[in-house]
RNA sequence: CGGGGUGUGGCUCAGCUUGGUAGAGCGCUGCGUUCGGGACGCAGAGGUCGGAGGUUCAAAUCCUCUCACCCCGACCA
């Protein structure tokens, strides 16, 4: 029994997150490969649901999916100063191919932006070719110096998106438009609250103008970013010569964004919703909706079980569900009840006998209330329309997710104004969302660091932050025109 | 990449100090009995002791190197 413990998130959250993802068969280190992770199909599951969402929303907004090559002329990689600057150290560089060596040696693909900027300024000549909108789903690779499952390793999987517009302020409403699907997504299909905002000049995206975040909070009061849009402006465009005609027959470089969500997002899942018994999914995402777990002890029972059983999965799948039906006979009931709430499944089904009779069967939530004597609630259903019930069911319990959640970041959240409170909330490895004035400066910011390990996460936005306020820097004491958010972060 | 820790059947670990036939629990396979919150009996299968060198008559154990993972830090989605 000892190997199916999960370690309790107040005793060691960082092994508890790494005890989740194990017993719920999500994902492991690869081992052979330094840094890189497998994920196993139940993890893969969930980012295959979250691409399916993240995707429909691209198209509705009008963009194509495309592939480029993983591989990346290094000479394309030193164009743009920045970055270069930003991504040299993460590289993992291809010397040689074919049993010969490479005359000019290929980056395996951080990002894309230098390859796709080259194709761009093969394809665009005219502000008639614009706006081109462009996303790819794909692996990359940072070479990383300290790994931990889904929320970095070397190899990620993501998507970029990609665009050029004939203006910059047709480009900033893009990557503001990105950033808000972004932002929905996680609200409505994660059911994960995020705070908008922008990242400082030390945060930003190496080679952007500006860097767009969500910034979620974990359980365990650090911050995670959840995704980013960046307004490229016409660094990328300079760099690969990506110019159009405008309608003044001018010619001009194109104005670029690039935004993307990785497997990280899982990772924020896992940290945003799970708890002491192991992963908990919203419905929205988890890849099996309802379990159903037969019950019986004579073979006759089993029979007349297991056909009702089989009988309610095809309903409910009718009704639009993703249901298994556990009918291993080498478990009982109680192992398969554990087994089911560690990997998240929403909501259980138990059919025996006796519901059988009453044409009813019992159900339990993935996170139900505990009764008096410790037992967790569970709940009798009629049979008659149990799609439609369960259905309403798993809805409010996706709003449920995200209410806690909500009610988690609004009560990890805080103002603080003065250095002696500030330094308080980090100490100890502590770390909660915190609204605090900031001068302004780099040095301020990289010296609040350097004391207390948080960072500052953004400059909120869209009315995610505290309303403006002028004050006084926590730090220096110089004036400040608006409340940044500072936090630990992964 | 610096500091620390850990690598022994699928999992959790004992054995290492003091070298001498590789162990336990869980899991797995088969059969039977069980089954409304982690079943039990009987019979079995399964291990290059992370890897490579070295010392020795003999290495899981001692020495050197190396790889991977975990924690802390620096760097980053």
């Amino acid at each position: 029994m000892a190997e199916n413990r999960i370690t309790p998130r107040a005793e060691d959250y960082a092994q508890w997150y790494q005890d989740v993802i194990a017993q719920a068969q999500l994902a492991e280190a690869a081992g052979v490969v330094k840094g890189c992770m497998v994920i196993r199909p139940h993890g893969y599951a969930i980012w295959e649901a979250m691409q399916a969402d993240l995707d429909r929303r691209f198209k509705a907004t009008g963009h194509q999916n495309a592939s480029f090559p993983l591989l990346i002329p290094m000479s394309f990689m030193t164009k743009e100063a920045e970055h270069v600057e930003g991504f040299a150290p993460e590289l993992a560089v291809v010397t040689q191919a074919g049993g010969k060596e490479l005359e000019e040696p290929y980056a395996i693909r951080p990002t894309s932006e230098t390859i796709i900027g080259h194709f761009f300024s093969k394809w665009i000549d005219s502000h008639r070719d614009l706006p081109l909108l462009i996303n790819q789903w794909a692996n990359v690779m940072r070479w990383e110096l300290r790994t931990r499952l889904f929320l970095r390793t070397s190899e990620f999987l993501w998507q970029e998106g990609h665009t050029a517009h004939a203006t910059h302020a047709e480009a900033r409403e893009e990557a503001v438009r990105m950033h808000h699907v972004y932002r929905d997504f996680c609200h409505e299909i994660m059911a994960m609250p995020v705070i908008r905002g922008i990242k400082t000049a030390n945060e930003r995206f190496a080679g952007a103008l500006e860097t767009l975040t969500i910034e979620a909070l974990m359980q365990d009061g650090k911050a995670l970013q959840a995704g980013t849009s960046h307004d490229l402006g016409q660094n990328f465009g300079r760099a690969f010569d990506v110019q159009f005609q405008n309608d003044a027959g001018e010619r001009e470089y194109v104005w670029q964004t690039s935004w993307g969500v990785s497997t990280r997002l899982v990772g924020a899942l896992i940290m945003t919703h799970s708890d002491d018994d192991g992963l908990v999914l919203p419905p929205k995402l988890a890849p099996i909706h309802v379990v159903i777990v037969p019950i019986f002890r004579k073979d006759d029972e089993k029979v007349r079980v297991l056909e009702a059983a089989n009988r309610i999965a095809a309903e409910l799948r009718d009704d639009g569900l993703n249901v298994k039906v556990d009918d291993r006979v080498s478990l009982k009931p109680g192992a398969k009840y554990y087994e089911w709430e560690r990997k998240g499944v929403p909501l259980r089904i138990e059919i025996g006998p006796r519901d059988l009779d009453s044409e009813s069967v019992m159900t339990k939530l993935r996170v139900a209330a505990v009764d008096e004597s410790g037992r967790a609630v569970k709940e009798v259903r009629p049979m008659a329309d149990l799609g439609v019930s369960i259905g309403k069911t798993l809805d409010e319990f996706q709003t449920q997710l995200f209410d806690t959640a909500q009610a988690r970041l609004t009560a990890g959240t805080v103002h603080v104004d003065t250095w002696d409170d500030f330094v308080d909330v980090f100490k100890d490895g502590g770390s909660r969302f915190v609204y605090a004035h900031w001068d302004g400066t780099t040095e301020t910011e990289l010296a609040i660091k350097n004391e207390t390990k948080a960072t500052i996460r953004c400059l909120p936005t869209d009315g995610d932050g505290p309303e403006a306020e002028p004050g006084k820097c926590i730090k220096t004491g110089a004036d400040s025109a608006q409340r940044v958010l500072f936090a630990k972060n992964y």
